[in-house]
DNA sequence: AGCACGCCGACT
DNA sequence: GTCGGCGTGCTC
């Protein structure tokens, strides 16, 4: 039998198709289809994935050789090829970018040429008788040693030129050598500072430090024991001197250590009561019972499992999986990237011990390959995860559980822009596998499915126990400020719920939907908000070091004085992030234990875990946080949940805010009371008569889907339509405007022959301008996936797509968008 | 995407 | 006349 003689390669490019190379004898026999394997691909050497075996091939063709095959077994299953293509056909991606984003990051080979000075091109930098630009090159060289040709184009910026550099290899004048990067990523480090271990005596260093106040400071700092470097930034943000200074003193060092994050394994198993059979409610068994019936069948089938926070779904997600491993099937545990946290991966391993695989952005490339690789040699039969997880190398999978598929994570916002939760029931069809999407507060997709009967709807109506739900109460905060004359962050109602509280030895959580401290800063005359020139959105304003900043392009400027519309008027801030809660909370009620939770806090794991112990046994009374506190986290002894803002997130300008609004302070009121006290919410809003605070005020999941529904139907939004965003982007405003004319003449004809598929736009983004680009979109919205599917593609083919006027266009194609601003 | 080629205007 | 910028097209 005769072996193969071409290989079909895609590659992480935006290419459709594949590209076919001859195998040479020697690589024959080692090339099997789902390797990686390198490639000639014009100039450059570059990693690609067979994607087939052939032995014809395209007479037409002039064939390149592979160049090597750095695998012994393939890295990607014909099972996750298929999926990959399909993925890559629904989203317009390039196969090869499917395959590149199922695969653990850090894993491809890149060929360097490296260069570096000969004998010739020493003498010729000496004589300087060649063109400046190759001198220039030359010199660079001579400076640097051996650079590869990224670092010289980097180098000389502009003035690079590929030609100069291939003929001064080709006259003798530079020399290369081929090495090939293993890029296999380097464990995440943090450099950690501490007290040098032969440091001086004490009355020494206070000799030594006696005139140096700022490094004494530091000094004493560190004597309570080391400190990450970010953190020790956070306490003294000019530590840079000082620090290098200690460091020269040689009183203090600094070594990098690993950091391993979200690996759950710093939690006591032990300590925790090795919990027996699982203790169903009749609800519960209702719902387990036909699950149980589908997974013994073995066929797909998806339910949409609709359980209130507190109603056990997780005990159901886990006696399901059990179940699949008990049939020699094997389980994909899906939840948002936010939720995957040391508690969640706690409870899944206590449950499957060493049986569990983690896929998590927080572990180094290191040890995410490390736990691919568990996965792909079978030695693991669970994979949890976030939206990479449903490329889990996993065989016979049986069930594919997604936790909170409500969650906007689960879409990727670059290229692939796949949905996690469309492509996990695409992997269950294939595989036979089933599928349990569950949510308190399911997508109008997900939900409108269960309704058609596309998906099976599956209910949990109560919480567990004897917990109630918790009251929600409305404050409207115009009447505060009105009538009351109260300009505090905090209605009457809520300092009282909270003075309560306190009184009780009860807990408290206040949630705001934002970050930074002063949202923005107004003209209290004029209303005149400062705003980004760059983004058109709002600066926020950073107390700490009294500076505005845009937190979409980092543009930072000094807090003006004056209002630079009407001059010399008062500036006040309005709105305001956690750190500015934090800091009225802690004016207001001097007596709490107050602690905050966001991304600025507890980047660290030791910082979050010791908040996390903190707040369980008792040492806080006051926990304030953003959606973080939502997500993943129990807290038994808190009874009050204090929403600030309300109304921030309704009015963001995208046609999901409304679904939005509802399923964040769902979520965030369900952390109420899942103790023995029953919870409270109270709601601080502007507008309170919007319809959306009622429903949730109801628990009345089913209410709000309905008059949504109602709405999205009147407005032909999704789920009774879909869509496909076409986004450009451009420096200029004009040329942007001329081209999206020319598109949309260029588009009108294909909707014209289309079946049902209408074209809204070009509008403007919401985000106008972002980064210097101004933003458009058009929309194009149908009822029949196939019809708009098929649009899609041929619009894709246009000229004026495939080639817009100049460079400096930027265009994306979304299918089933999630974020529209 | 990333790279080279080729055309253009702006300088010596 | 050369240099450097930018647009255009190809990659088995």
């Amino acid at each position: 039998m005769t072996s193969p003689t071409y290989a079909q390669v895609v590659f992480n490019l935006p290419l459709p198709g594949a590209f076919t190379y001859r195998i040479p004898a020697a690589l024959q026999d080692r090339v099997q289809v789902g390797m990686r394997v390198l490639a000639p691909f014009g100039p450059r050497k570059i990693t690609g994935y067979v994607v087939a075996l052939t032995d014809t091939c395209d007479a037409s063709l002039k064939l390149k050789n592979l160049e090597d095959v750095p695998d012994t077994l393939p890295v990607i299953s014909p099972e996750l090829l298929a999926l990959t293509r399909t993925v890559a056909d629904r989203y317009h991606a390039g196969w090869g970018e499917v395959i590149k984003a199922a695969l653990p990051a850090g894993l491809d080979d890149e060929e360097h040429e490296l260069f570096s000075l000969s004998p010739q091109g020493e003498a010729a930098l000496q004589t300087s008788n060649l063109p400046s630009a190759a001198q220039a090159v030359l010199h660079l060289v001579h400076k640097r040693k051996q650079l590869s040709r990224k670092q010289i184009r980097h180098a000389l910026k502009k003035n690079y030129k590929s030609h100069t550099l291939a003929t001064l290899k080709l006259e003798g004048h530079l020399h290369t050598e081929t090495r090939l990067r293993k890029s296999s990523v380097p464990y995440k480090t943090e450099k950690i500072v501490r007290i040098a271990a032969d440091a001086a005596p004490q009355d020494a260093v206070e000799t030594l430090l006696a005139r140096s106040p700022k490094q004494k400071e530091l000094y004493d700092c560190l004597q309570n024991g080391e400190l990450p470097l970010p953190e020790l930034a956070k306490r003294f943000p000019k530590y840079s001197g000082p620090l290098r200074q200690l460091r020269e003193k040689g009183l203090v060092e600094t070594l990098s250590t690993q950091v391993s994050r979200f690996d759950g394994e710093a939690l006591d198993l032990s300590a925790a009561a090795p919990d027996g059979p699982l203790k169903f409610t009749p609800d519960q068994e209702k719902v387990y019972a036909t699950l149980n019936a589908a997974l013994d069948a073995a066929t797909f089938h998806t339910f949409l499992l609709q359980g209130v926070t507190g109603s056990g779904k997780t005990e159901i997600y886990i006696r399901c999986i059990q179940q699949a491993l008990d049939a020699g099937r094997t389980a994909i545990m899906m939840v948002p990237e936010i939720s995957l946290t040391p508690q969640t991966v706690f409870l899944f391993r206590r449950r499957f011990g060493e049986n569990v695989a983690i896929l998590h952005s927080g572990l180094s490339a290191v040890e995410r390959y490390l736990e691919w690789e568990k996965i792909r040699q079978g030695e693991v039969p669970i994979a949890i995860g976030a939206r990479s997880a449903v490329f889990a190398p996993l065989k016979h999978l049986g069930i594919v559980v997604i936790d909170e598929e409500h969650d906007g994570s689960y879409k990727q916002d670059s290229t692939p822009r796949y949905h996690a939760r469309e492509t996990a029931i695409a992997r269950a069809q294939a595989a036979g596998a089933v599928v349990v999407l569950g949510s308190a507060t399911p997508s109008m997709e997900s939900r409108h499915k269960a309704m058609n009967g596309e998906y099976q709807y599956l209910t949990l109506p109560k919480r567990i126990g004897t917990r109630l739900m918790p009251t929600v109460h409305l404050v409207d905060m115009r009447k505060e400020r009105d009538e009351r004359k109260n300009y505090s962050i905090f209605s009457v109602e809520m300092k009282r719920a909270i003075l309560e509280r306190m009184d009780r030895g009860e807990q408290v959580f206040l949630f705001l939907n934002r970050r930074g401290t002063a949202n923005y800063v107004v003209c209290r005359k004029c209303g005149f908000v400062f705003e980004c020139p760059h983004c058109s959105v709002s600066l926020t304003f950073h107390s700490r070091s009294k500076i505005l900043m845009c937190h979409y392009c980092n543009l930072t400027r000094v807090m003006p004085g004056h209002c630079v519309e009407c001059g010399g008027e008062v500036i006040r801030f309005s709105g305001f992030g956690t750190q500015k809660l934090e800091e009225e909370t802690r004016a207001l009620f001097p007596a709490a234990r107050i602690a905050r939770l966001d991304r600025d806090t507890t980047r660290t794991r030791s910082a979050f875990e010791a908040m996390y112990r903190d707040m369980r046994e008792g040492r806080i009374d006051i926990l304030i946080g953003t959606q973080m506190i939502t997500k993943g986290h129990d807290f038994p002894g808190v009874t009050l949940v204090g929403v600030v803002y309300a109304d921030l997130s309704l009015h963001i300008p995208d046609f999901r805010s409304c679904e939005r609004t509802f399923q964040l302070l769902t979520q965030v009121a369900g952390r109420a009371g899942r103790g023995t006290v029953p919870g409270r919410v109270v709601i601080q809003a502007h507008n309170p008569d919007h319809y959306v605070y009622d429903y949730v005020a109801r628990h009345d999941y089913n209410g709000f889907f309905d008059k949504e529904l109602a709405l999205r139907q009147r407005l032909h939004y999704p789920p009774l339509t879909q869509l496909v965003t076409l986004a450009i982007e451009h420096p200029s405003e004009a040329q942007g405007e001329a081209y999206m004319q020319h598109l949309q003449s260029q588009l009108a004809p294909l909707i014209r022959e289309a079946e049902g598929v209408e074209l809204l736009g070009p509008a403007r983004a919401a985000l106008y301008r972002l980064q210097d680009q101004y933003r458009w979109h058009f929309i194009f919205r149908s009822r029949h996936d196939e019809a708009l599917q098929a649009l899609a593609h041929k619009a894709k083919q246009l000229d004026a797509i495939q080639k817009p006027p100049g460079s400096q266009f930027k265009l994306t194609l979304d299918v089933d968008p999630v974020n529209m601003l």
